[in-house]
DNA sequence: CGGTAATGTATCGATTTCGATGCTTCACAA
DNA sequence: TTGTGAAGCATCGAAATCGATACATTACCG
C-alpha cells in the first residue's frame, strides 16, 4: 500500500523532514530564543544585550579586532555590527580607532569599563553554560560541541556559496550597460 | 609547572568557561545567525522571514493554534507574535478568529496561500536540514537532537524561574500602597 | 602613473522587535 | 451577583535590525 506521495529517494528516514519540533534548526532557534530572554533583562542595566555582550566578550579575548573581523565572528550583517560598535563607543565600553596602515579599517578596543562589562557578561554566561552543560551531560558535551562546529561550518559554506552566485556589487558612479 | 592564573576551583574542566568560540551558547548563536542569513533572502519574495515561516510551518502541522500556543512554541515575546499574526493575516496567509468559548483567545488557521507558503518553507528547510544532518552525521544526530531538547527544556525552566521571581503584574487602575 | 575594480565601513529608510502597559473577557470566591 | 484578580491579546513608543547603497581608501593592472 503505497502512500499518496511520491518519494524521490528510497531511504525515507534520511530525507524525510521531521516535524518542526524535531528539527535541529528549530531546536537551535528555541535554545537561542531562551538565551535571549534570559540574558536581556539581566544586561539591561548595563545598556547591552545578548549580542553586544558577546561582542564585548570577544573583544576581551582578542584585545584588538577590526570591525570586519567582528562581523565574521558574529555572523551578523555588517550594518548591525557597525551600529553597535558606535553605540558601544558612546556607552564608553570601547574605542574605535582608524587603522594605521589601512585607514579604511576600524580597530575596536575595550575600555576598562568594557572589560568590566565583559567580566559580568561572563558571569551570566557561566550560569547559562553551566545549565547547558548539565542538561547536555559531560559525556555528550564534546560530541555536541563538535557537531555544532561542523554544522556551523556547513551553513557558513552554504551561505557563502549563495553569496557568490548573487550579483557581485556593481560600480557606483557609472550608468549601466 | 602551574599556569600564571589562579583557578577558583580544582575541577577546571567542568567549571571553567571556555573561550567564546567553544561555548555551546555561542555555537548556537552562529548556527542560528547562518540560518537567518540563508533563509531570509530566499523568503523575501513571499513577504516572510525565518521566524514567520516557522510560524506558518507550525500552523501547517497543527491546523489550528491560539496566539498563546504559538508564543509558547516559538519562545518569542507575545507582542512580537501578535504583530506577526496580524501581518500574516494582512498578507492573506492565515485567518484570525475569536475563540467560540473564550472570546479572549485568537485562533489562527492557514489559508490555502498559507499552506503553499508552508510547502515552500519546508522545501528550503529540507535543504538546510539536509546540510545540518550531513554535517552532524547520522551517528551523532540522535545524540545532538536529544541533547538540544534537554538544553531547551533546561533553559525554558531557567527562564520561567526568573519570571516567577519578578514582579507579578500589578492591578492597573489603583494607586500604589 | 592613471584609472578601474575591490575592500572596508558608514549611513539611510523601512521594518521588526522588544518591554511595558492597556483593554477586554473569564474564573472564582464571598 | 458582585467584585477582584487573572488570563489573553492588542497597542504604544523606543530602539534594534536589515538590506541597499553611499563613501572613502587601497589594490591591481596596463
Amino acid at each position: 500500500m503505497p502512500t499518496d506521495q511520491a518519494h524521490p529517494q528510497p531511504h525515507d528516514d534520511a530525507s524525510a523532514l521531521p516535524p518542526l519540533a524535531e528539527r535541529i534548526s528549530f531546536l537551535v532557534h528555541r535554545v537561542g530564543a531562551h538565551m535571549a530572554r534570559i540574558a536581556n533583562p539581566w544586561f539591561q542595566e548595563a545598556g547591552v544585550d545578548l549580542v553586544t555582550s558577546r561582542m564585548i566578550v570577544l573583544l576581551a579575548e582578542r584585545a584588538e579586532l577590526t570591525a570586519g573581523e567582528i562581523v565574521k565572528v558574529m555572523a551578523l550583517p555588517q550594518s548591525t555590527i557597525s551600529h553597535q560598535l558606535k553605540r558601544l563607543e558612546g556607552l564608553g565600553y570601547l574605542t574605535r580607532e582608524v587603522g594605521p596602515d589601512d585607514s579604511r579599517i576600524v580597530i575596536a578596543r575595550l575600555t576598562p569599563q568594557g572589560v568590566e562589562v565583559a567580566r559580568r557578561s561572563n558571569a551570566l554566561s557561566q550560569e547559562v553554560v553551566s545549565a547547558l552543560v548539565a542538561a547536555i551531560g559531560e559525556d555528550d558535551l564534546p560530541i555536541v560541541r563538535a557537531a555544532l562546529k561542523r554544522a556551523d561550518a556547513a551553513l557558513e559554506a552554504m551561505y557563502e556559496a549563495r553569496q557568490s552566485t548573487a550579483a557581485p556589487r556593481r560600480k557606483n558612479t557609472k550608468s549601466e550597460s
